[in-house]
DNA sequence: AAAATAAGAGTACATTGTACTCTTAATCTT
DNA sequence: AAGATTAAGAGTACAATGTACTCTTATTTT
């Protein structure tokens, strides 16, 4: 009987999302939304609770695997390190595709169903490869724990980063290994060392 | 010739996590922290340059070691794992005794120089233990990832917490492997969870 | 064509950070 | 001892934000 809505969740996401493209992530506000969809500010209210549940719909839309977020069939793969692995590497390369997201990703990743699912198909890897238990729930963990410690890492630490820019101008002398280190991490893609810090857990989890 | 000031820099930062103690995280604002000192809101930007240094102090407060933060020496320990293990537990018990500044914490660390003393802590560690170069950057930058994640992750899910709220209110068949490591979870103290996901890092950075 | 109902607009307010100006207290000079 | 000096601190004001509440309007069903 009533006036039929104009939006979907995705749309309202879509144009959160095309905000922070354009005026970065402090840039999402309620009223820039609103404007960005051609609304009125209270309209909104209509498809989200508040600010918290919009950003909830953009991170449930980035990962979304049908909008580019990280695929969960790795059904391919041999062994389980190289299942994991492929999961783990989608879902940094989410994370670290959107930048201007990352802290949204980071806050409130545990609230989306995506993320959920992809938890639960690292799950099911470590399970097939005989975890079970306290054992699986640790190795779990520590896999979650490294991926998203390194997104946020990442996020904090490129070269022309806020923790780079702090150690390059403190007093080298008291500081010689972090120098050192920063000029050779400036060698090594993220990627590569995203790749490279996993693959150490993952044989700290594999070695019996 | 002046008058004298009335604060340092650590009072500015104690009435500030008073006032998070109280408040909460979200309790924080100059207005509140001018409130606890009995002075006026303005005055604060006599001793910092707004609200993001004020956020600063606080996490150098609480990173301090003079002040119950991690303390960086580990001479006694025999091999580089036991001594890294020190540094990790002592950094993930600051950051989670005080669950209220956590967020600040993950989001501020960088800019501490604290922070940075523990890092070349570890470094120090990893290189008497003979890593050098990428390798070294690689080892440090996991176990630091590791670190912050598990942090993060222990914060956001802890039983009574968001994340957990958000799994137990999903369809329970859907997520069978999540469902049960929560329950696994369950029986281990964060303490411990911690601890056995570090043992596994660190096992997979020694193995040659 | 009219009624019904939810969609959407508009107004208003509390809370925040902070720029700017004025007052005041402590020190140094004479 | 008295006044000059200078930064400390108070006070005012404003822009930006989230959101509660009320009013209008478009669309569908009767």
């Amino acid at each position: 009987m009533p006036r039929p809505r104009s939006l979907t969740p995705t749309l309202l996401a879509k144009a959160a999302l095309a905000v922070i493209g354009r005026e970065g992530p402090d840039g999402l506000s309620m009223r820039a939304v609103a404007d960005e969809l051609g609304m009125g500010t209270m309209s909104l209210y209509r498809y989200v609770q508040g600010r918290e549940q919009l950003e909830a719909l953009v991170v449930d839309l980035v990962l979304d695997p049908a909008q580019g977020g990280p695929d969960l069939d790795v059904g391919r793969r041999k062994n389980w390190v190289d299942k994991a692995t492929e999961l783990a590497v989608r879902a940094h390369a989410v994370a670290t595709t959107h930048p201007a997201v990352t802290p949204l990703l980071l806050a409130r990743r545990h609230a989306s169903i995506h993320s959920l699912r992809w938890g639960e198909a690292l799950l099911s890897v470590l399970a097939e490869a005989g975890f079970a238990g306290e054992r699986r729930a640790i190795a779990f963990r520590t896999i979650v724990a490294y991926v998203f410690g390194a997104v946020q890492l990442q996020h904090l630490g490129p070269l022309g980063g806020e923790g780079t820019a702090a150690i390059a101008a403190l007093p080298p002398d008291d500081f010689p290994l972090l120098a050192d280190t920063a000029r050779s991490a400036r060698k090594i893609s993220p990627d590569a060392e995203f790749l490279s810090g996993l693959r150490l857990v993952l044989r700290g989890i594999a070695v019996k």
